[in-house]
DNA sequence: AATAAAATGCAATAATGTTGCAAAATTAAG
DNA sequence: CTTAATTTTGCAACATTATTGCATTTTATT
């Protein structure tokens, strides 16, 4: 049973080799991906273009989500239990150490709440945390 | 007593028109400014590469920070009490409309804390909630 | 007012993201 | 298994966004 198939054939996706290397690739990471990582891969030559619309598709269907950076990239990640089954609007937590440049997703973190001032009504929330990660410590 | 000057000059930086214009920008904006958001402002009559440097210093300054976003825009802000003391690695909650798709620096608004896994350390905390905003509401 | 230092604008270049359309691959049907 | 319909991909062109070097202008210092 490949798990690779079955979160694609899930999500009503055909079975292309784009997807499954892509899809592969976030499988394997510890951490979140941008973009340039997955266009940089030696192993993924596909044009530009495909990787934009096989990222974009992933999002949709809820495969993967994407991190907030302070800087101008755009990270991705497929967090291990919750998104295959299309959750992947919830609240997780974020942590990018500052020596790897890895970004972790830690699912299993407990968000915390929030006391909004009067008048904000919350829908999401996004908690990034940054500092030193337990590889680099 | 000019605020704009006031915080140029405690920042051991040269008085010009752009950091004037752009600085008077962010005193006079209730949330956060994407590089378009300036570039666009008509009274802005600088050249592009004016303003990322302008921004760039004003970051190194901590006069602003930047925000974290999931697009791939970089949004800045002056957080009112904090910024001009220079402590603008602080934590802050920025909270983004869904309607006006504004972003607002909650500067008053208690930052949670959140238990990491082990090994983990946490230096910084980005906390970005979305939803609907005060006058949207 | 003159000089040193810093900031700006311009031009060129790089990097990043988007769109339309033809070719290729995948799925569905017989 | 082969064919037709659908979807995905690659290419090309284009648009947007960001960066760098250098000459010119502006600001600060004496």
């Amino acid at each position: 049973m490949d798990q690779l198939l079955d979160i694609l054939k899930k999500n009503q996706l055909s079975i292309t080799d784009g997807r499954k290397k892509i899809l592969d690739m976030f499988l394997r990471s510890p951490g979140a991906l941008a973009h340039a990582d997955i266009e940089k891969n030696t192993d993924i030559a596909f044009d530009r273009v495909t990787v934009y619309r096989t990222l974009q598709t992933f999002v949709e269907k809820g495969i993967i989500h994407n991190i907030p950076t302070t800087d101008n990239s755009i990270l991705y990640a497929l967090c291990k239990d919750n998104c295959e089954a299309g959750q992947h609007h919830d609240n997780h937590v974020h942590f990018i150490c500052d020596v790897c440049d890895k970004t972790i997703c830690l699912d299993n973190v407990t968000i915390p709440e929030v006391k909004l001032p009067k008048g904000f009504k919350q829908k999401q929330m996004d908690v990034v945390v940054s500092g030193i990660c337990d590889e680099c410590k």
